[in-house]
DNA sequence: GGCGCCATGATTGTTGACAAACAATCCGCC
DNA sequence: GGCGGATTGTTTGTCAACAATCATGGCGCC
């Protein structure tokens, strides 16, 4: 309990729990409900993560928490020091850009599979993301953006037909969901991705894996270039 | 240990653990006993995992093993299916490819990175593997070719510096490790990848990130290319 | 003779309690 | 008044026992 001042500021109280999390909803994966927590920045970075703590919050017994942690820190969400418990992993600037980097690889890849490999169905959804993208631009509608931003990477992925790019870029996704919003909030950024994010949605429209390739990686190159200024956390 | 046929039907009988395993020896890492065990063929894809077992064999208790099996599910070496328990789990030839094609990708980056960060010291290295490469098929010796090769892709990893596509890779390595073996075993398979093992090392000696990208991914479109010739396991 | 049902055995999943490790606090002593 | 060492409290790690689940084999019934 208590133990103060990580990072830049973590407060160590012992999860509050104010009002919600009703002990007996959601018999649903706890897995989910933790990752999202994390993912939604319900716990912040840095932040511990006490086993009994937990245990109470979600209304599952400690080994189900202890189980979930060490799968969490399979996927790179959180942090275990030997007989210090857990705590959420705080990413920095650096590993950040390492990451756009092997998602630009990855991706790169992804969209020119999806050129090749991508249904009728799933070229009416990018169509779509397309014009909703345009919409929000023009509406400043930064959060919605943000959104379709997520969905349109997430479509290219599936439409790509290769399940270990897409595992892969999941994994990574997580890890750096936090800087990505971040970026997203930058003024002015969505003028600069909008051009660049229908660029890919044409390439793969036309069925053109090289150009899908290009567009992809200059889109990730732009994200690296721009990562910098959004701080390292 | 016994225990034979893999490929279609692995027989279900709990581990006969023969002899070995000193159940005192090894205070080591349990986590890395069973994944070196999985990875070295001593567990068979398709074998089942009984906790129990594991849990004599390796003298840990079975929550130990337990936590260990979770672990190595996330790392995609382990499957495990509801209350049926965890066994070995089996990449399919397709998956390989998948697997290979993501290797492509990221282990290009890394080559590119590595002609520009390596030392001193990794150039020397590189060296090394090269004479020793081209010893080893002189000399016929498949198995040492095939750690050299092994050697190769990892101090290329290091080299790069880039420490997130070096998990990656990692990661993926640990999954296909079976038809990496099989593809070396494959007669004449050396004499194809040598020219090729060897571009890269002169290119990312030589400091030309473009070229050591390029011999990269020759290379293991050259393994793509192949990997059907081994089967599917 | 085949089909379905119940008993049985084997394994996993869960729980609770205990031991070990670490951090913080308190006390006496210099 | 400050420092070293023991003590307390908190949290994780481990263990053994119990409950739940699934597969298997036998038995009766149609």
């Amino acid at each position: 309990m208590s133990e103060g001042i990580v990072g830049s500021v973590v407060r160590e109280m012992r999860s509050p729990m104010s009002a919600g999390t009703d002990p007996s909803g959601e018999r649903g994966d706890v897995l989910e409900r933790v990752r999202h927590a994390i993912l939604d920045g319900q716990f912040m970075p840095n932040q511990r993560l006490v086993e009994a703590d937990l245990s109470l919050q979600f209304g599952v017994s400690r080994s189900a928490i202890r189980a979930v942690l060490t799968q969490l820190t399979g996927e790179g969400l959180v942090e275990r020091v030997a007989n210090r418990g857990a705590r959420v992993r705080a990413v920095s600037l650096e590993e950040a850009i390492e990451i756009s980097e092997v998602r630009m690889a990855v991706e790169a890849l992804c969209a020119a599979k999806a050129a090749e490999r991508a249904t009728d169905e799933d070229l009416a959804v990018l169509r779509e993301i397309a014009d909703a993208m345009r919409r929000a631009v023009a509406d400043g509608d930064v959060l919605g953006y943000s959104e379709l931003n997520r969905r349109l990477h997430a479509t290219v992925r599936t439409a790509s037909g290769q399940h270990v790019a897409e595992s892969v870029l999941e994994r990574l996704r997580g890890q750096n969901v936090r800087h990505q919003f971040r970026l997203a909030l930058l003024p002015g950024r969505a003028a600069v991705s909008l051009p660049q994010h229908l660029e890919i949605i044409e390439a793969i429209r036309a069925r053109d894996p090289r150009r899908a390739e290009t567009a992809m990686r200059d889109h990730l190159a732009s994200v690296i270039e721009t990562l910098p200024q959004v701080g390292s956390s």
